[in-house]
DNA sequence: CACAACTTGTAAAGAGGT
DNA sequence: ACCTCTTTACAAGTTGTG
């Protein structure tokens, strides 16, 4: 048997028991000194212990050195995660009961949150696409009925009169077109953007683009 | 008793030697 | 290519604490 009294306060004894002349049955036994631990292990132990890479052999190889920074590395792998949470305390807004709030409590209010901010999100977005599809459609009915003003304006000029009818007139003032824009009037997309108008949510646009028709005819 | 913190063993991945 | 070692991360068990 052979005793090792470690450094790092553990003590090693290695117990070969001999048969017929060979060794089997080999053991090692690791005590720990230190009372507070109580620690001990017996270990299955051979000669080539030190290049195998089997369980036990993983666990011999293992001082008491490698032991205690191991347990240094996962302290402070536990740092980081408490100061992840800690990050992720402050971006979840928490609900009045916020005097105790476990890792679990938190992670699960995370999830709700996350699950909003999408859910807004793709509101959001659905009131957007609709704002385009309006703002397309109203751009093209008013170069529509700006072209039709026009023509009407030069039809009443060969007649020697110029037309004074208040009614008649299109505001386009603030109107900027693009030469994809100008292209477009009368495109199939504007009955699409038309019948999105109608078919979309209740907001203004739809009844604001009828007063308009209704005024210019 | 529930939860947090700690300890320990192990697997996986990558590095380096042969 | 194979083997071993080191590093890293995770899981399970244990201990501490309010």
């Amino acid at each position: 048997m052979v005793c090792v009294l470690q450094r790092s306060g553990y003590l090693t004894l290695l117990c070969v028991k001999k048969m017929h002349g060979k060794n089997i049955l080999p053991l090692m036994l690791t005590l720990s000194l230190e009372a507070e631990h109580g620690y001990a292990s017996v270990l299955p132990f051979d000669s080539d212990y030190s290049r195998k890479k089997t369980k036990a052999g993983t666990m011999a190889r293992k001082s008491q050195n490698n032991r205690s920074s191991h347990n240094e590395l996962e302290k402070h792998r536990r740092a980081k995660l408490r100061l992840y949470l800690e990050q992720l305390k402050q971006l979840v807004p928490l609900g009045p009961d916020s005097t105790r709030h476990t890792t679990l409590s938190l992670l699960k209010r995370a999830k709700m949150h996350i699950k909003k901010l999408e859910e807004q999100d793709r509101k959001a977005l659905n009131i957007k696409e609709q704002l385009q599809r309006e703002h397309r459609y109203l751009k093209r009915r008013l170069e529509q009925l700006s072209v039709q003003g026009m023509e009407r304006i030069r039809t009443d000029s060969m007649g020697s009169t110029i037309s004074t009818d208040s009614e008649q007139e299109v505001d386009i003032e603030g109107m900027e077109f693009t030469p994809g824009e100008m292209d477009s009037i009368g495109s199939a997309s504007d009955a699409e953007d038309h019948y999105s108008l109608q078919s979309g949510s209740s907001d203004g646009g739809y009844t604001h683009s009828r007063r308009l028709n209704a005024r210019l005819s």
